[in-house]
DNA sequence: TGATTGATGAGCT
DNA sequence: GCTCATCAATCAG
């Protein structure tokens, strides 16, 4: 456990890619949130790619708004939106006026557990960070923690490498979840042998 | 298990 | 007003 906490965080050419590369990078990462000298830890199991303008279920999609106008800067920082009652985090990636990202849907509970069930209000683990609201419920994300830059390690958020190497062969490509536009692109990946996934799968793509 | 539905709030298509 | 990158509860089988 202890090994954990001197990982270092990734530079941001790790961001600075096409969003599919960065999901699939991302999968075996430990997403970290701080909050009152407490470390809450997640090992991240599945993400989505989201294409920018090209794609129609991208925010970014319809061109700069307030609320996207993260997604158009630098890549390595926290786009967080709300949707419904809940929110969701995305990393930005890419470059500058490449407005991609990628959605972190779904994290393994590592540290600070008992803080999570706090905040989700359910002793259920599994049940604790297996989609993008909850994680963020989990996590206390919300709002205000919009362009955050995960590669500080001063940051409030941050995302560390970890000893887990995630090989090609044991993540899962499949169509997106909970969108209306462009559902048959294959850019959701998860690591198959994980019980922490989002509850609906959608079929896979080989 | 899988599908369906209602609650819910911010941003703008 | 209408649209959602959601969730939890409900119901059919």
């Amino acid at each position: 456990m202890s090994d954990l906490l001197t990982s270092s965080t990734l530079p941001r050419e790790f961001y600075s890619r096409n969003s599919p590369e960065v999901a699939k990078a991302l999968l075996g990462k430990l997403l970290v949130r701080k909050v009152n000298g407490i470390k809450l830890i997640g090992r991240i199991v599945e993400t989505e790619a989201y294409l920018g303008l090209e794609d129609e279920a991208a925010h970014s999609f319809i061109g700069e708004t307030t609320r996207n106008r993260i997604l158009f800067g630098e890549a390595g920082y926290t786009y967080v939106h709300s949707i419904h009652r809940y929110h969701c985090i995305d990393i930005v990636a890419g470059q500058p006026n490449l407005p991609v990202s990628v959605l972190i849907r779904a994290v393994e509970p590592i540290e600070s557990i008992e803080l999570m069930k706090q905040n989700r209000n359910t002793t259920d683990e599994k049940n604790l960070t297996n989609g993008p609201g909850k994680l963020c419920q989990a996590f206390g994300i919300t709002r205000i923690m919009n362009g955050i830059d995960v590669t500080d390690d001063s940051s409030e958020i941050v995302i560390y490498e970890s000893d887990l190497n995630v090989t090609d062969d044991a993540i899962i490509t499949s169509s997106r979840i909970g969108i209306s536009k462009a559902k048959d692109l294959p850019l959701r990946f998860y690591i198959g042998s994980s019980s922490y996934v989002s509850k609906s799968q959608t079929k896979p793509v080989v």
